[in-house]
DNA sequence: CACTAAACGAGACGGTACGTCCCGTCTTGAA
DNA sequence: TTCAAGACGGGACGTACCGTCTCGTTTAGTG
């Protein structure tokens, strides 16, 4: 067994272990089980520790995410439905992703820790992302006058995450709010609105 | 010593490691000491043992700020400001308190545990305030037509917080870049435009 | 539980295991269950872990051995008689004893070890009971002429050990052989024979 | 490198790691590396492992202990002179070879362990050579009568290694303590004294 | 002189014990 | 009674070593 495979074979224990058990359940000893392998190829493979495979469960984890979400967005025909996708998609995998699910729900940390030392990274790809899209909305002549690209793109993939990441605000249920919110809200001061 | 006070010192002791060590570094034996008390009291007076103590820690810390965030924006003139002193606040004590600065610098969880557990609380007060806010600004015929006031109250609050959690948006430590920020993007929406 | 009677429990809980499955065969936990405590208590009274805890059962085995025999030969009649009697004892006590008989059967170093270390001592209890021995022996003129009492005593307690330890030399389990291996041998050159 | 080669190759290494570091301190790896091997080929050598390795490494050391004892006493003139040269060997031998000392000083068992078990050997080695000695002192009428040569060698060999083993007993540095001890208490029930 | 067979080096792996640390509970004394 | 002091059981951690094993590679010996 070489380096990636076994480092995955690892993290596919580790993310079982923690969608059971949360991530203050799990032991090391649970991982190595559910892997598989011994403990102490665990330490071999993770000379962090405990600490290293739950960060790597967690990136790898985020990482599969917004790749998913990047194929679900990537032929929307204008900004508003890229927004609305992404929002969806978000939504709809965060219910049907036991994992991600019971990531969030047991313990939320260490996920937003990734989630905070990535920040940048994650905002960078949406933003250069909505960045092309807004580039578009502004050649077809339906973005207001005066306003920045860069600085519209990184607003919107910045209110994006947040209310992605947190339930709270808007219910992405209900497609029709979603909408409502994404073209009266979010993108009220950047585009030219329909019934203006 | 008595209930009430006996708690406020623990959290004290616990705040004052916490912001040396960080969380995971600290230990209950540490908390104690700090405090000046024993061990055992420490787990009479949070039975929840050290999950109870760090979560009431950021609770009283999070507290201590949006409180003193609420006095600093009362007697703003209009929304703007508010929204701007706010996130000036905001910056400035999260540079100032080294408490602060430290929970977020060694291990965010908890801070970001408990902000997610309360987000519902803490966006219900803001939103509450900006609404107030905003019906005076309608009042005025400053919004645009066709807002929903408690809509546009929550998408404000909404968005500031993030963008005060996620230093990544927004140069907070220009005044004059949040300024833009506030009038050009996030009450673009809201309000009629100045040079509208 | 205080010290004292800690160490005792858990030295009485590593005797039975060693007794049963050798040194090498005792693991730390088989000494805290068998003793009825926690691993973490056992470290807590043996700082030295493992090592220290063995040492100390075969130091304590041993004293309470050398115990016995002082015993078991303090009213011996005459010097002849005296080691007679605690070759005897060694015998059957290393015969009857479980725990001393695996001590010696399944790892004999620890053991072996601490007599070692240990020797010095054990040979000067043992010489200074024999020299007042000898002494009563001179007194009544049964030693031979210009034999060394001191050195007389040490000669016969190292010999004596000797055959004690190593079960190679004279048939311990008849008193026949016993008495003429000590009467014939060790003491032919000491006490004037009787029949000289 | 073929068998016997090979072994005595680790058994080399083997004896340098214990030399420095003590039996409990030198690992298989260590003795591997020390021999120029790899530690597989350790494995396919001794396949007994750790235990096999340093049993082989002690029993090498005392067959090489003893053949240069037998060497130094071959011709000796009579019995008191042949004990004499082997005791005098033994303690220069000890004091000179710093592996024999190393192992002693750090960790005995091993060493003891062996003694032990090939004791049986060992003594029937060295009785065997004292029983054609003192047969030639009995053909020299210098055997006190009624001494039986069997049971004396036996006597000689068990009390001669004890005191080799022991550096408790007779100073071994001083020819003359030596001659005298043997002479006057170990050998006095045994041979017709010079002086009787 | 190729070609097979064995020996060897290198190192991954499972397993297990070690010693450390911390948590949460409990008991004991003193104020 | 309330608290300080601290012992204790429990359990996870990270480290280290053992013994087994599988790979290539090298070295001999043979047809």
């Amino acid at each position: 067994m070489s380096g990636p495979e076994a480092r995955a074979r690892v993290l596919r224990g580790a993310l079982d272990c923690v969608t059971r058990q949360g991530f203050a359940g799990t032991t090391v000893t649970d991982v190595a089980r559910a892997a598989g392998v011994s403990r102490a190829s665990v330490y071999r493979w993770f000379p962090g520790g405990r600490d290293e495979i739950f960060a790597a469960t967690v990136a790898a984890e985020v990482a599969r995410f917004y790749g998913a979400m990047a194929a679900a967005v990537a032929d929307a025909p204008d900004l508003a439905t890229t927004v609305e996708r992404a929002l969806g998609f978000a939504h709809r995998e965060l219910r049907a992703n036991a994992a991600l699910q019971a990531l969030l729900a047991t313990e939320p940390e260490p996920l937003l820790r990734f989630l905070d030392h990535e920040y940048a990274a994650t905002l960078g790809w949406v933003t250069d992302h909505l960045r092309s899209v807004l580039a578009a909305e502004a050649a077809a002549g339906r973005v207001r006058p005066g306003v920045d690209l860069d600085q519209a793109a990184g607003f919107v993939a910045t209110v994006g995450i947040s209310v992605m990441a947190t339930p709270g605000r808007c219910d992405l249920a209900d497609p029709a709010a979603v909408a409502t919110f994404v073209r009266q809200e979010l993108l009220a001061g950047i585009l030219v609105g329909p019934g203006a």
